[in-house]
DNA sequence: GTATCGCGATGCGTTTTTTGCATCGACTAG
DNA sequence: CTAGTCGATGCAAAAAACGCATCGCGATAC
């Protein structure tokens, strides 16, 4: 919207610490989007930025007022979603932010799903870490996050959760495959491939293996999935997955069997969203849609 | 807000239904108007205003945007205000709709109590008729609404109420001025002076009679206390007030008496913002005040 | 039925605002 | 101490907004 433009300036220039960065960004000079800061400056009656050696940064007015103009920017659209869902126009945008977890199978049959009812819905999807999904729900930057464990800041709301057991993923010849499901004392000795500490399944199992004290050989720590799966079909070790997060394993030579709950209890998977915020209509309709698919496909089982 | 005044012009051609009223309002050109309109309407891709001969109306389009229009600029003054207020400026801006029974001793001993303190905060104090008040609340033309009986929207929020006992306003030499308080019985072969039927009090009174059926003789009726109290003085008559809108009777020869439970319930002042809202910093903080100026002035008591 | 009136839309010349360039002073890093 | 970065500012060019005159359309008055 043309006549907000001055606001997106201000939240560029908040976002990068620099007039002149963002400037290159916004593709004007310095010269007319430090005047623009300049004059809303002197409108408010206070500046927003400190000034520094190196650049800007926002005062506490500051972050109250980018704050504002994110809310403001985040309502303008909802409301054009909703004009536009009025006027028949089925189209909108979706931003997601979410661990890498769902992103394998789950996010992107649930996406593909919305997409053949509504193909004029676009999508954004952000590949976060640990508390960065949160944090994103916070900026503004995405309408709904999946977030696997553990929920840290306070004005998340959680619209749904979805149980998910610890498996344990591993060639179909490896000794462990012929369990039923497999207890952590079982691990000793064995080859793992861990995910890095900030992830929800980490936390989960590092709080297990502490609790046992079981020896394990950590070969390798990565916060891809894919590749750890990937690599189970070259060395005869073992990878730790959500069942949300599994596809295609047969074809690999894998098999998956669960974590014996007495060690590990299952961990959740949350779905959010901004505590207190009216979601745009394309982003609260995927919400319902994704709900619905989560109780009926994942309803607390194994969804391979 | 400089930036803002597209959006500020949209409102005001949406409450003055032409563009070329609301251009003379705005102290600009019609034409200016009107190609800033057609800028906006594009830029959403829609129309927001339907052109009808005699001017133009909103749509339903435009009914939407013009509701986000109001809670920005709602937004956009609490935000200012809460700026002002950190950087220790304690001023602000409050807007009060009410019925014209706390305009009389109420509101004034208020707002000029909390001026004592604040004095760098302003008051717009907008009398209000009927459902008026919380027409104000939700298209954000006032903060705090003093409404006197019934609440009809559902999204406005009560933050406090006080009991109010109908009072029977008297010459001090009338008849029934000799009484502890009076039953609708006797108003019998009286001459009365009613509020409209708009107001709470005459709500209150009409049903009361209503189910007496007691017959009485209306001589007068108006919406304006203040003309009704002086009335009284002219002629030997009896007149309704609550206690919170009483003021100086004994100066003028008056007296009041409480009308019996019995009778009539006791009305309720409902003290109310619009729900969901957060109030700019002044607002709240007078509303804090006024609420516990009412516990301890008015606490269902006489408040002469 | 016709003339008139008021409404919003639009073409065009003018005014105001915004932008970009060159440059300044302040500061940091090496 | 010098080279490089940052934000601020004077000035001319470019862009946007504005006002005037005018159009077409529909309602109203007579």
């Amino acid at each position: 919207m043309r006549y907000m433009t001055s606001l997106q300036f201000i939240d560029a220039v908040a976002r990068e610490g620099s007039i002149r960065k963002a400037a290159d960004k916004l593709a004007i000079t310095s010269t007319a989007l430090n005047r623009r800061i300049l004059a809303i400056e002197d409108e408010l009656g206070q500046p927003l930025f400190e000034r520094l050696p190196g650049g800007v940064r926002l005062n506490t007015a500051g972050e109250l007022f980018v704050q504002h103009i994110r809310s403001q920017f985040a309502e303008l659209a909802r409301v054009q979603s909703q004009i536009a869902d009025l006027s028949g126009i089925r189209r909108g945008h979706v931003r997601i932010a979410s661990g890498a977890d769902a992103l394998r199978q789950f996010l992107p049959k649930a996406v593909s799903h919305y997409r053949t009812e509504h193909p004029a819905v676009t999508f954004d999807l952000q590949r976060c870490y640990g508390e960065d999904a949160e944090a994103r729900l916070d900026s503004l930057d995405a309408d709904i996050a999946l977030i696997f464990e553990p929920i840290r800041m306070a004005h998340v709301h959680v619209a749904a959760t979805v149980r998910q057991t610890l498996h344990c993923v591993m060639p179909d010849n490896h000794p462990l495959s012929q369990r039923e499901n497999v207890r952590l004392r079982d691990l000793a000795g064995h080859r793992l491939c861990l995910p890095k500490s900030d992830s929800g399944i980490r936390q989960l199992l590092d709080a297990g293996l502490l609790r046992r004290a079981t020896d394990v050989e950590v070969i390798l720590e990565s916060d891809s999935f894919e590749f750890m799966q990937n690599y189970l079909r070259f060395e005869n070790a073992l990878g730790f997955h959500i069942p949300i997060a599994l596809n295609d394993l047969a074809s690999q030579g894998l098999v998956a069997r669960p974590l014996d709950l007495v060690d590990v209890p299952p961990g959740t998977l949350h779905l959010c969203h901004l505590k207190g915020r009216v979601l745009p209509v394309a982003a609260a309709k995927f919400l319902d849609a994704i709900i619905t698919g989560l109780r009926t496909s994942y309803g607390g089982d194994f969804g391979q």
